[in-house]
This record gives structure tokens, C-alpha cells and sequence, in this order.
DNA sequence: TACTAAACCGAAAGGCTTTCGTTTTAGCCT
DNA sequence: AGGCTAAAACGAAAGCCTTTCGGTTTAGTA
């Protein structure tokens, strides 16, 4: 087949195919998502630079479909509550992405965007300098460990035989496994925030 | 060739082998690995069930080289602190293997006992029943994300364009990439903890 | 002494990403 | 109108990868 009159495929129905992919089966390939779209894997090619440019523009949709909320008004701990709410959110809806994202270096700048926000938040909460870069880790390897938690399979938080008597207690008392991971999530936002304020505190 | 009198490889010689390339080059390979050790590929399958058990392998290696520390005479936050530091200590000697742990179920018995501690700390602080088990999910997002934080290069937190000025201040108070990685491990154990304390008295 | 299991090799199947050459079309410039 | 270039499809193939299979020899056991 030659040059069609109108392109077959665009890049948003590549990254469309692919999302879907990585939701049902927990990864993706180009030849998969070819044969999804209907045309052959070198074509692909003249839409994307490769499969990495396909995982970033994976990134960047979970992060533009989020609706940025208006954050203004707040005091700063519900702020930073509402931004970190919206990170893990986006992954909330692809658990599946999440391996995949921290496979590779963030290239897209619409991150930074989030990044800018938490920072200002941070500011206006009192912390300066090289403790704002400290928090933002902290937050972001938060955010990220709960995605991956999202993630995961319950095989870690299955009951293990004998030999754990207090973990297995504390399992005993596990809600559902999705709303496992939600309730964790909140819980441990509470406790970030508790623990920025008593820094804060400390540090006056 | 024929069967050796004496096997020319263990499953130690592949688990090293493969830990070596994780390190040099963020990824291993069974042929890779193979030629390394002086066998073919084909070979390794006398030694493990395939690649999948290397990752394994390579997960309880660099728990089992963690020193079990004892804790016994410790506050439990201090308790805790040590704990939290073992567990991403042994991703910090391997930096770039955390991506590959991730992207693989738990299926070693090793982390079992070292979660167990970790429920049996909480406890003794003052947590119970469900709240036992947010608590430990929060401390392994927060402990992975580091650990991944580690592995990542520095492009994130490369000084970005215009149109970022809080993030690029922050920024310009980083120190080294690693000693960054550590401070901010340190100060997000901090924020954890003084927000589990905060927490214990909310509840009281 | 025969049989079985173990451990090597070589070869190959079937997946993957990426590149290259070919063909045809669309759009633009003279 | 004619011609050039860039774009978008295809097929084929290179070069990775994991895993399996058959052949060969050795070690240990009944």
C-alpha cells in the first residue's frame, strides 16, 4: 500500500492502542498495537521516534487528563493534599503504567508543571531552600510507591504461613485489596502532612 | 562439550553475574550473563527456571546481605528508623536493580521477616488492627520510591527552562545527586515519623 | 553392569525493536 | 502545468532477546 489520501493512524490512536494494552495485559509492544490500529509495526514509525516516545506520551496523557485544580484559595496542607490527590489519581486510573513509567526518566514538562506547584505550596507553607527539594523527593517517592502499590498483586499481602504472627494479625483486619490501597494512600498523606507540620514547627 | 566432572557454574556464580550487569548497565541478559561466566545460554536452564528467578534471586540477595540488626532495646522510633534504613539500604548497593524488583512480584519469604518487625514496631507504639496495616503500606511506598529515586538519573531535577521559578530556586540549593538522594531519604524518614507521632496522639 | 539424572553444547523457534528500500500520494514552487 | 520534496504506507530483514529441544558425556545408584 502506498501513501494514503488521509493518514491511517495518528499518534494520539497509537498511545490510545497502547494504554489500552498496558491495561488489559500489563504491557505493550509494537507489533500488538499495530495489528490493533490496522497497519504494520514499521509504519508506526513515521508517527513516533520509537517505543520510548510512546511510553512518555503515555505519561503525559495520564498527567493532561487529570483536571488541574484550582488550588489557590487552600491553606497550604489541603493544597498539597488536592496535588498529590491529583498525581496518584492519574495513576490510579493505569495501575498497569506505573512499572512502566519508572522504567524511564521523566522527558515531558507537564510534570514540571505539578512539580512547580508543590514547590510554591512548600514555600507558602514556610519550608526554604534545600528543604523544599527534600520534601518534593519525599512526596514524589510517596506518590510513586502508592501507584506502584496500585499496582502490584495482593501476593504480598496475602496471610503467609506461620512464622508472622503480627503481620498476619494486622492482615486480618485488610479491607478489599483496591480499597487496601486507598485507604493506605489517605492514611499516609495524613501522616506526610502531620509530619511537614512538626517540622515546621521544629525548625521555628 | 560433554557433562564436567565438576558443574562449571552455580546458581551463586549467575545470581552475581547478573547483579555485576545490573549495576554497569542498569539491565542483564541471559546471554549476557552467559558469556560472562563462560557457558551458554542454554546452559543457565540446568541452574534456574529462567529469567524470572534470576530477578528473584537477585531481590533476596541484597536482603540477606543486609545485616539483621537487632532492635530490641530501641524506642520504636528508633526502632524504626533502623528498620527503614536496612530495607533501602540494600537497594542503595544496587541502585538500578530497583526498577527490575518492582516489575516483578514478591515471591521471597525473606521480606516477610523483615515486615514482620516492622508490625511488631508499630505495635508496640500504639498502632493496631487496620491501622498497623496502612502504616507498613505507607512505609514500603515511601521506602521503594527512595529507592527508585536512587536509581533515577538526575534529569528531573535538572534546572529546567523558564516558567518554573519556585522548582528552579529549590533547585539551585541541591547539593550531589547522591548525597541528595540521601538527604532526602532522611528527611522524608523524619517527616514519616513525626507524622506517626502526631498520629498517635490524634487518635488518644 | 546397566540405568537414570545432571550438565554441557549447538541449533532453532518465536518473540521483540528498529532500520531500510520501495511505492504512491499531497502540497508547494516556479 | 510540471516537477520536487516530504509524508505515509508496506514488506523484508537485521539483531536483539527468552526459552526449548536433541545430542553427548559423565556421575551416581541399584
Amino acid at each position: 500500500m502506498a501513501r494514503p489520501s488521509e493518514p491511517l493512524i495518528t499518534v494520539e490512536a497509537v498511545t490510545d492502542a497502547a494504554l489500552e494494552l498496558v491495561d488489559e495485559s500489563g504491557d505493550f509492544s509494537l507489533p500488538r498495537v499495530a495489528k490493533r490500529i490496522g497497519v504494520t509495526q514499521s509504519s508506526i514509525y513515521h508517527h513516533v521516534k520509537g517505543r520510548d516516545e510512546i511510553v512518555e506520551r503515555m505519561r503525559r496523557r495520564i498527567i493532561e487528563t487529570t483536571p488541574r485544580t484550582a488550588v489557590d484559595g487552600l491553606s497550604w496542607d489541603d493544597a498539597l493534599r488536592t496535588l498529590v490527590r491529583a498525581y496518584r489519581d492519574g495513576f490510579a486510573r493505569h495501575p498497569r503504567l506505573a512499572p512502566l513509567l519508572v522504567q524511564q526518566t521523566v522527558q515531558d514538562d507537564l510534570v514540571l508543571g505539578l512539580y512547580e506547584d508543590i514547590a510554591l505550596t512548600l514555600e507558602r507553607a514556610g519550608f526554604r531552600g534545600a528543604e523544599v527539594l527534600a520534601a518534593i523527593s519525599t512526596i514524589d517517592s510517596f506518590a510513586i510507591g502508592a501507584a506502584l502499590d496500585l499496582a502490584a498483586p495482593d501476593v504480598v499481602w496475602a496471610p503467609p504461613g506461620e512464622g508472622y504472627p503480627t503481620l498476619s494479625r494486622a492482615l486480618s483486619h485488610a479491607p478489599a485489596p483496591a480499597q487496601r490501597a486507598e485507604e493506605a494512600f489517605e492514611f499516609g498523606l495524613d501522616v506526610l502532612i502531620e509530619g511537614l507540620w512538626a517540622r515546621l514547627g521544629a525548625s521555628r
